[in-house]
DNA sequence: TGTACATCAGTGAACGCGCGTTCACTGATGTAC
DNA sequence: TGTACATCAGTGAACGCGCGTTCACTGATGTAC
């Protein structure tokens, strides 16, 4: 399980001032991010928190932000980023991982949500900004999502049974696919931490309607098969 | 397609000011809502338009604020009951229908596809205050979504071929199709305001997606089943 | 119908507060010789 | 290694602004007689 790394959560810790000017530059810039994912944990939403709360919760004079982001939105772009690249890391971990032929989809669930858990402060903050956020948050966050669901595609496409089903058919699937996915996600944010029973509920209801698809897809008829079934019950 | 009724958008436009003094209040307080939702249109989420600026909004001073609404939190979960009582609404529209039997899937989401457009503010708000509000907000809104997928399955029940299937079975179905109708209720509020073509297009994959969930469920074994099968194959 | 008083939706001034941003600064780290 | 200067991350005071909320008010509508 990969976790984004950081230095320290906060600039201010126990530990001596000293290192070089631009190691305690990258420090300070650290703590900013992580000082305003922190914030982001409760009620607020990213554009109702503030760059002097932000600089305060980093332990940091408000002037000194503007050493390392023009504005608010600079450091919000910098976290959609680094979220997504997270999340494209594990995309890529998922696939090089050797398949265990049974019950592929309940231990994938189970590993996104791992996942998840161990990155809750990003995921929290990409599923408040999704549509909460700026247009540009909001652009670089559906892109990403976009990006997922295409690559989703072209793995199903190497699955044995995703022979007749064209590109569109493909993508369409994933898309639904990642949509279970989202759901997950955000029902998960909002448990308590300590809901250890709802989490595998939550497991469970994922993977079953991942079954669901998959045997969906088994069945499905592309539309140019339909349309002659149509054409020869019609005579 | 049903419209949650108003009175007027804007408090001080044309019409005289004359008028019983209850009915101008009432005037007054539908102001105040709707100039809510209409900052929230764009870039705005709930916590981060202000008081002053609904006030503005609405052609009123500050101040006449506190005689509607003891604060903005009391202000938003007006507008999340009545965006939830708008829904109940069309949900008892659709049940009452008579159902066509061909192409009851595309003439549903056509149907819902419909409503969302002529609801729109309502749909933009609470797609953002779903992860983005307050926690009384979240409820609320989760509450009302609860709801919508415990009745979608009192329904399922009723289809032939759900007989085999338990209800626990029926709610993991309808919360996947709710899944499906909210991803496709996020995609249209994202699209501009005259994409006819797209708005066709996300049409066909939620009917195609759904189609898809409905061969899946045709095809479901329940557990009881699948382990008996099981138990078999290991003779 | 007419008068005198009560109600109360909306007004406008005032308050203290946190905000984003500017500016000149300090002093530790870095660099050139 | 030692000295003299440059760099620049972080400081702290100051600014004008919009905020939520208070308060005493106004004047049209409502009510009692």
């Amino acid at each position: 399980m990969t976790r984004i790394t950081r230095r320290r959560s906060r600039r201010d810790e126990e530990e001596s001032e000293t290192g070089r000017r631009d190691v305690r530059k990258q420090r300070t810039r650290r703590a900013l991010l992580d000082a305003a994912l922190e914030l982001m944990q409760g009620e607020q939403s990213f554009n109702s928190i503030s760059l002097r709360e932000v600089a305060r919760n980093a332990g940091v004079v408000p002037t000194a932000f503007y050493r390392h982001f023009r504005d608010m939105d600079e450091l919000g772009l910098t976290l959609v980023e680094e979220a997504l690249r997270a999340l494209r890391q594990m995309m890529r971990e998922a696939r090089s991982a050797p398949l265990p032929a049974s019950s592929l989809i309940a231990r994938s669930v189970q590993t996104y949500i791992g996942y998840v858990q161990a990155n809750q402060d990003y995921f929290q903050f990409l599923a408040k900004e999704r549509f909460g956020g700026s247009r540009a948050l909001r652009l670089a966050i559906r892109q990403g999502t976009a990006l997922f669901i295409s690559e989703l595609a072209t793995d199903l496409a190497r699955f044995p049974g995703a022979n007749n089903l064209s590109t569109e058919e493909l993508q369409m699937i994933s898309s639904l696919i990642v949509n279970i996915m989202i759901a997950i996600t955000e029902q998960l944010l909002d448990l308590p931490a300590d809901s250890e029973s709802e989490v595998l509920w939550l497991q469970d209801q994922a993977a079953q309607q991942m079954r669901l698809v998959f045997l969906g897809s088994m069945q499905w008829k592309p539309k140019s098969v339909r349309d002659k079934q149509k054409a020869i019950a019609q005579g």
